[in-house]
DNA sequence: ACTCTTTTTTGACAATTATCAATTGTGTTC
DNA sequence: GAACACAATTGATAATTGTCAAAAAAGAGT
């Protein structure tokens, strides 16, 4: 069921298959209709999630202005690190951009099966080092490049993103206004 | 020798004796002298790095400009996360605000634990979470707050840093000028 | 206390980006 | 294809912050 899924978290960290058995019990795949939430403002964060299909935005709210934090593509893993690790209501909210198949991983189950398993514990650990290394270079890029650099970055490195979701959620994503954008993208 | 660090690293995940003992090979103690560098630039960090005493700024240049990323007092852990993980030089720079004495932790030590011994596997697991929140919350804390109400949480949670470093250093770890950074505190 | 160096503040100006308002463009539905 | 809603662009202006230069303040060493 979940072959390709238990694959590829192998290719973080080898997995025997009693260690795949295992993680099975815990993975459970939700479908998210476009439009609609795989998690809610104030829910908490119980599981690592990963797009086996569609395409996701996560955003929170600023007073009364929507800013994008992050979209994940097909095959990518994401969570709200800090409901997920503090057990607390979310205030990052992830909406579905497109019809989503997500294949989700409980943190009470890592929680129980780490603590007895060593390539599950080393798992996580892989997991946790990559999203270490994405959270520190988005904030590289925030501080380091111009916004104008940021656009040309993401355009080459998702070209299809243009076709998913509105400018405005670029813009907010880059950190700067959806205005500033449109002006940025009449230079170029 | 270590004790007092090998129980706050069993704060952080338990360790028996045995574990403590494997992990006390690894660890090594240096002292730098104010003004020097726990980690120049182009070396790799292959330690997690913990102030037994002392403090440390951690920065890098954009161009001709030194712009601070961290301060680490004591008691606190600190590392160039891109250049642990990716093996490869580091833009960071650590230096010495005061005599410092460094606990250092071997990446080596790790990987060759944590294959083996779930308790240490367990123990960076709970390290790497630490940081990963840690991480989100200064790119919350850059995205979410002004420039004003940065400073101001800083100098609460750390008053003592005012004595320790110029303030150029806390405009740029603010991520303002020190011109900007003058103008607001005039204006408290 | 004086000199020298470094840090911090202040002022004038420039550059960048945001804000507000209006217009144009695009796509969807009946 | 007309009407509507939503998205994107453009223009004018305001606000914020950066830059450069100079002055004032603070520290270190003799």
């Amino acid at each position: 069921m979940f072959e390709e899924y238990l694959n590829i978290l192998g290719s973080i960290s080898p997995l025997s298959p009693i260690s795949k058995e295992a993680l099975s019990e815990h993975i459970s795949m939700k479908k998210v209709p476009k439009g609609n939430f795989v998690l809610k403002f104030g829910e908490t964060c119980r599981h690592i999630y990963f797009v086996n299909r569609g395409f996701v935005r996560i955003f929170y709210y600023k007073g009364d202005k929507d800013i994008t934090e992050w979209f994940a593509d097909e095959k990518q893993f994401f969570f709200s690190i800090t409901s997920y690790f503090q057990n607390g209501p979310s205030r990052l909210i992830i909406e579905a951009i497109e019809d989503c198949e997500i294949i989700q991983l409980s943190k009470e189950g890592q929680d129980l099966l780490r603590r007895t398993n060593l390539e599950i514990s080393n798992l996580i650990l892989g997991f946790y080092s990559r999203s270490l290394i994405l959270s520190q270079k988005r904030m590289e890029s925030l501080q380091f490049e111009t916004a104008s650099n940021r656009y040309q970055n993401l355009i080459e490195n998702q070209p299809n993103i243009l076709n998913k979701v509105p400018l405005q959620h670029i813009a907010s994503f880059l950190g700067i206004t959806q205005e500033t954008l449109s002006r940025i993208r009449a230079n170029l």
